[in-house]
Formats: C-alpha cells, structure tokens, sequence
DNA sequence: AACATACTTATCATATATGATAAGTGCCGG
DNA sequence: CCGGCACTTATCATATATGATAAGTATGTT
C-alpha cells in the first residue's frame, strides 16, 4: 500500500483525463479547485479522500473505482 | 458525493467483510487498529483516504475499487 | 524575443482523518 | 442473571489533506 499505490493511483486519474481530452485547468475548473492541486492528485503527491476522488470521478464522468485499476 | 456515497461505501466494506466471515475485530486485527474505527469506517462516519481504502481491500483480499461500487 | 498554454513545485492556514481510549448497546449460552 | 462476544458511540491529540497563492518549467506560436 505504499507510495506506489498513490503514484498508481494519479496515473489512473490522468489517463481517464487525458482520454476524454480534458486539461488540468478544466478539470480544475469542474470540480472548483485551483489547478496545482490537480496536478498534485495526479502526482501522487496526495493520499487523497473518498470525497476528492469521488469529485474528480463526477468530473471526468467515471466511477471512482477505474481509479484503482492495478492497485495492489 | 454527499454523505450518501460515504454510507454506501461503508455499507460496501462491511458486505465484502461479511462475505468472507470475518468480525470487525478480526478486521481491526488484521489492519493494526482499534474495532471502533473499523465502526465507524463501515458506518460511512468518515471521509477515509486512499491509503485507509487499501489497507481494508489488503485484509480482506479484494481490489478497493470494489468499494465504489453503485458509489455516484 | 515576447507571449500563451499546460503543467509543476513550494508553501501556507484551516479543516478533518487517523488512531487511541472509555463507555455504551444488544444478544446469546450457561 | 451473568459473562462474553460483536459492535456502536463519544471524544481526544496528532498528523495530514484540502484549498489557496506565488513562482517556476517546458513547449510552441507569432
């Protein structure tokens, strides 16, 4: 459950991101954050909560759980 | 991504704990903490972490994405 | 060279999750 | 009725996520 698994995690994110082609500033616009704390989710500089994830998952238009796709 | 999504996930964590016939305490056990914070994590009292979701997922052997389940 | 876009890094105050403890409820077997 | 088991509720200190701001990098365009 390291770190790892944070990092895991934020590429989960950005890769659902980067697929529906929306940029960090939108993404940050949607959920009504400001952008460097969008980068620093993807970064997996954050052990981030269910509501964070759950934000950005209504964001980009999936269930939170892709989020945790290869996370062991 | 009210209160409602924290009880659903709640409710989540304590079918999947039940499905495999283990107690809270066993859980509690397993996960190195006290039994009233497995409560209050399967009660939806708590806006858990990532790094929480895992450490649940790793004692009862099941991907955390499997918590969201029905979760919008 | 100046500018714009997309993103990163560092840092701060405030709110809150975590992990602990103490005390409670409800149920069942003896 | 009593002890034990499974779980809940309330509350605390400490660590940290969130949300904000300021300043940086990298790439491409004019």
């Amino acid at each position: 459950m390291s770190d790892e698994a944070l990092k895991k995690i934020g590429e989960n994110i950005r890769k659902e991101r980067e697929k529906r082609k929306i940029t960090q500033t939108e993404l940050a616009d949607r959920v009504g954050w400001d952008l460097p704390n969008v980068s620093r989710l993807e970064a997996g500089k954050t052990n981030a909560t269910v509501k964070t994830l759950l934000k950005v998952a209504g964001a980009i238009g999936v269930n939170a759980g892709v989020f945790f796709k290869g996370v062991k």
